[in-house]
Formats: structure tokens, sequence, C-alpha cells
DNA sequence: TCAGATCATGAGAGCGCTCTCACAGCGCAA
DNA sequence: TTGCGCTGTGAGAGCGCTCTCATGATCTGA
């Protein structure tokens, strides 16, 4: 021991030797206590658990990953046109879940944007260094060139969403987009409404193509017919919803239902039928996606299917961590909606 | 050299000793080259540089870390009542603002919340153990203690907003309240409004304190009398500004004009308007504060005040990383904000 | 009673990097 | 020639931890 040991200076953090040398103990039988190992007696657990508490110490991650080669922190990538997700609370709902998840777990979340190709490559170069242990990956436009880049590099990551490509051998967790549309079609059937029309999200993204499969599933469950001019594609802002409101009131002018594939739309869907002059609900009854906080302001309240956002971050993480420690998981989870009837349906 | 260095398994990760050799340098020299430090001759870099390249090498943080004790990450940590933080998107340009900026300086982001006492003692004892470089602290109710424990314990820590006592001696970063209300309401008094009343934030958050010192001072510096009178409390949120629109009606029933101190509330209070039958802008105007989208959406638009949550996230990361090299920095910065005008006033 | 299994423990190697220190090589003044 | 400073370089220690392996203590069954 030499004199540097015997005089730390005070600001020196403890070390897993000197709290060792506390509990009088050797250095490996106090790390085994601190991770939880079996095989220690009793008393040296005790030994060792009160001189790190009374020494406040904290074990020193960078140490510890360089022998185990595990980081003990994963990344949540927002791998996406920034404008487009950062207005949307369903993102910040997924990283909330998430973080709480990983909290729980005493796993750090690095947050991250890739929004440009140079930034995706940046990252997953990073990433491939192993400096973190997985990814959580949220992309709005399913793209699943960006998993399938990380897996490459042997990096686990969980999708958030599902692949665009169903059969894609990517991890994903996704709330149930086609029962949810589903649901809400079937609410509007059931209010006895006879021409429903549907706002559709764009076909090119999986959640766009999902909520019109629903729709149209719900259609076909009670036997009314789907035609085309029943439904105009528009791009989940308020602006589009707006633009395929009016295309729908020229196609299918006794309409007087709509089912919007986003809250967004939906708000823009009733802008433009009050200036058509049709009431809500009664002449056209309208159901949205999403619940976001307009749907409540919007007037009347909108009645929306909501989507257990905060649950897909907590699930994807959980599906994370089980990947990182070689648990055999599903490779596909899909979360439930729920309807929330209010006033506009 | 053993065995194990000159036949490597394949799915072994490039280290520095391996580039040097590679290069035909010592792993000293290597890494002088990968820091960018001088002392180098042009030819030994520019073959690390090549060496390093063609494995495509990233340096391993953790044993950089190790020996470093900087960890090259900072912490982004949420120290509020979730549900006030998630909703707004104040608090998500702030993040995005911290994400840019840290990653153009290669450092990572690690998002923390802490909304109870328990997280947070949680949160202060990981981080003392220099688990990350420094804190972004982004709390609405400018409850000083958290920074002030974080500075205890040496972990640099920037607070967005400002010190609820402005003589804390913390580093912030804030946008300028004061002066954004003073000019949301010296509109209303451009508009030629007579009787301006304000509906302010808590008062025992500094938001709230400095909107309604900038809606005073614009009242003092035109000559318009101050009373209490003119000017109710909210809490942000929509609830609260309609019943404190209720109270101001009841106060002053001859008011034609509100500076509402968060866009939430103006909303609440533009409803409780129309309730009274006043037009909006014309029997009663109506200035907000934040610019959130649903300022947009209201009917009519809202004129309100914009601050630059994307710069103020970019400016905190900015202080935090000046501190954390030593830098002298200006402990307290105030960011400009701007009016838009829009329809309700 | 003793061989063999089981358990708690400590010694020590080594993870991949940075950084100090010593030294060789060179130019320049005396 | 000698002495000095300067520059580029490599050897080697050591950051704080985990994990393997050897060892001694304890327990089991015959």
């Amino acid at each position: 021991m030499s004199v540097r040991d015997t005089v730390p200076r005070p600001t020196a953090r403890p070390t897993l030797e000197s709290v060792a040398a506390r509990a009088g103990v050797s250095r490996a039988t106090a790390s085994r206590v601190l991770r939880g190992s079996s095989n220690v007696s009793a008393a040296a657990r005790e030994a060792v658990l009160r001189a790190a508490d009374e020494m406040a110490y904290t074990v020193n991650r960078a140490a510890r990953a360089l022998v185990t080669r595990r980081t003990d922190s994963i990344a949540f990538l927002v791998a996406e046109n920034e404008e487009r997700m950062f207005g949307d609370p369903y993102f910040l709902g997924v990283l909330r879940g998430a973080q709480a998840e990983a909290a729980d777990a005493a796993i750090q979340l690095v947050f991250a944007i890739a929004s440009t190709e140079a930034e995706t490559r940046q990252f997953v170069q990073f990433v491939s260094g192993r400096h973190v242990d997985g990814v959580l990956l949220v992309s709005l436009h399913g793209d699943d060139h960006v998993a399938q880049e990380l897996e490459d590099v042997d990096v686990p990551t969980v999708l958030n969403g599902r692949p665009f490509r169903p059969d894609a051998p990517l991890f994903s967790v996704d709330s149930d987009n086609v029962e949810g549309a589903r649901i809400a079609t079937a609410c509007l059937l059931e209010r006895g409404n006879r021409t429903i029309t549907t706002i559709t999200g764009p076909l090119d993204m999986a959640p766009g193509q999902d909520r019109l499969s629903g729709f149209q599933q719900a259609l076909s469950d009670a036997r009314r017919p789907f035609r085309t001019s029943l439904c105009a594609e528009g791009d989940f802002t308020i602006r589009g919803g707006a633009a395929a409101m009016t295309a729908l009131l020229a196609a299918e002018p006794d309409l007087d239902a709509v089912f919007a594939a986003s809250d967004l739309m939906a708000v823009g869907a009733m802008r433009v039928l009050a200036e058509h002059g049709r009431r809500i609900p009664d002449d056209v009854a309208v159901v949205g996606f999403d619940d976001v906080r307009e749907a409540q302001l919007a007037a009347p309240a909108l009645t929306t299917v909501r989507q257990p956002v905060d649950e897909l971050g907590r699930t994807m993480t959980r599906v994370l961590l089980g990947r990182i420690a070689g648990e055999v998981v599903q490779q596909r989870t899909v979360l439930p909606t729920e309807l929330v009837r209010r006033a506009s349906a």
C-alpha cells in the first residue's frame, strides 16, 4: 500500500478498493456483494453494504464497462424529419415511457436525433463502436433500413411501429392501428350513419395503411360496400385533412360521417365541414385518431382513438432489454387501442 | 506479442493497439494523432489516420473515460411533475436544441426524469458518481434546490429559466419574459385599448412573476394606472385561464383587452369571452404567450409572444460545455422574445 | 475417520485507453 | 568539438473494475 492510498485527497471518490478495505474484505468479495452475486457470507455482505453506504460509494461505470463490454445504456434514436416528429405528443409519450422503464432497470437513456442521411451514418458508426447496448428506434415513416443497418453491425434494435415490410426480420412494438380504426368506424356504424367516409394517412406509411385496413374491415364486417370515392388521402396534418375533406364533399355530397386517421386531420376536416354549414355531429359525425390535446379542445370535442403511447415506450424498452439479456422475446408486439367517446360522434 | 494478438477473432473491435501496429507506430503516437494533438510528424499522422479509417476504428469511450475522468456526456434532467411538462412543446424545443448542440460537440445527451423527491435524490447520487460531466436542468417551477445540490457535489449545472431567487449563485439561461410581456402589453396599448387586464401565471414561479412585471412595466411606461383588479392569477392551464377570465369580467366589466401569460390560459379566456358574447378582437383583444400550436388553431388565431425554445436549449448546452471546459462563462443569459401578430389583437 | 464435493474468499490478470517520463536525433551557439 | 534546447517517439504505469482460478474451510456420505 503506497502513501497515495493511505492519504487520499479529500475530494477523491471512494473506489471499490477502499470500500473493501473498510469492510475488511477483498476487492473481489466487495464486487460480488455490490453486483448482488450469491456465494457471499451474510457477514461479508453486510460489512460491504455498510461500508459502501457510509462512503457513499458509486460504481465507476467506465471501469465496469471496460471489462464487461456492457454500457448499461441504450439509445433512443429519433430517425425522422424533426419537424414532423417534434410537434407530436405521440413521440413524447413514447420517450417518457421508455425513460421510465429504463430507469427502473437502472439503464441510461441516451437521446439522439438523426434526421439526415449523414447524421444516420454517423450514428450507426458511433453505435457500432458499442457505446450503447441497444437502440430504440422511433421513426414515423417506418423506414426499415436504419434498423437493418443497426442489426447488421450487431446492435440490438427495437422499432417503434411495425416494419414497413411486414416480413422484415426486425423487432417492433406497435399499437393496434387496424383494430383502432375498426372500432372507430364501427362506432359510426352503430350510430346508424349511412355514408361513412375516411381521410387516410399517407399510404406509404404503415399507420396510414393499417388504419385504412381497419376502416375497410369494419365496413366489410357490416356488409357495407367499399368504394374508393369514400376515401381521400391526407398527410396527418390539419391542412391535409382540410384538403381531403373538401375532396370527399365533392365526391360524396351525401356523406354523413368521416373517420380521420389522425386528430389533426380531423380538426382540418371539421373546419371545412363548418365552412360548408354542416353541423357536427348532427349532419356529419367525425372520429379521429391519436387523442392529442387538440382533440379535447375542438368544438365539438373530438371522439377519437387513443393509443397507449407511454406503454409503447415501456414495452419497446422491455423488449430491447430482453434481447440484450439474451432472452427469447416476441418479435412483434401489438398493443391495444381504445375508443374515447366525446361529442363529435 | 501473443498469439491472441496475431490471430484476433473476426468480430473483435479494432483497438488502438492494432491501429498503431498497422500504422507502424506506438500506441502513444496513435493516441496523439487520434486526439488531434500536435507534436506528431506528418508521416505518422497520415499513417495512423489511414489505418484507423481502414479498420473502422472507434475509440472505446469507457477506456478513455476511465483515465480522463471525463465521460463526454451530459444529462438532460427534467425535474418536474411529468404531466405539466410533457404536454408542453416548450420543453420539447429545449430538448431538441440541447441535443443538436451536444451532437455538434460530440457529446452525448443522457435523458433523465426526476419527478419525485426520491427520484431526485437517486439522480443526485448517481450523478455525483461522475457518470456525466454536467447537467442541464429543466424545471418549470424554478426550484433552485436541485441545482444547488448538484453544484454542491461539484457537478456543473445550467438551469433553464432563471433561479427563483435572483441572487442565487447558479448558472441559467432564460428567455426574456419581462420584455415579452412588455411588448405584448404595448401591442394592446398601441391598438388603443383602454382597460387592459392580465391573467398571470402562478406567482410562485419565475415566469409568472416576470410576465407580470413586464405587464406592469408597459402600463407604467404609458403612464397608465395599475390596480390589482386588472389582474387575476391563473395556473398556465386552459381551465385556470377560464376561471381567471370569469373573475376579471366580474371585477372589470368594461375590460377591452387581456394579456394572458400563457397561450393555454388565453384559449380558456377566449372560451369564456365567447360565452359572454364578447367578440374577439372587436370587443376584447387577446394576447397570449408561448406560441404553442393551439395558438394558430384558435379562432380567431391568437396573437402571442414566441420564445426561442430551440435556442434556449442550445445556449444552455453551450454554457454548460463552457463551464466543463473551465472557461469563464456568463452566469445568467437572457434570450430575446418576439411578438407574433395574428388575429386576436 | 477420510475422500470428495461444495462453498466463501483472495490474488492477480487484464479490459483499452491516456499521460508522464525518458531518450534519441537534430540544429544551433559557443 | 562540446553543450544545450527542442521535437518526435516509445515504454510503461495505471485508471477502477470484473472474472478466472487456486486455495483453504466446511460439509456430505460411506
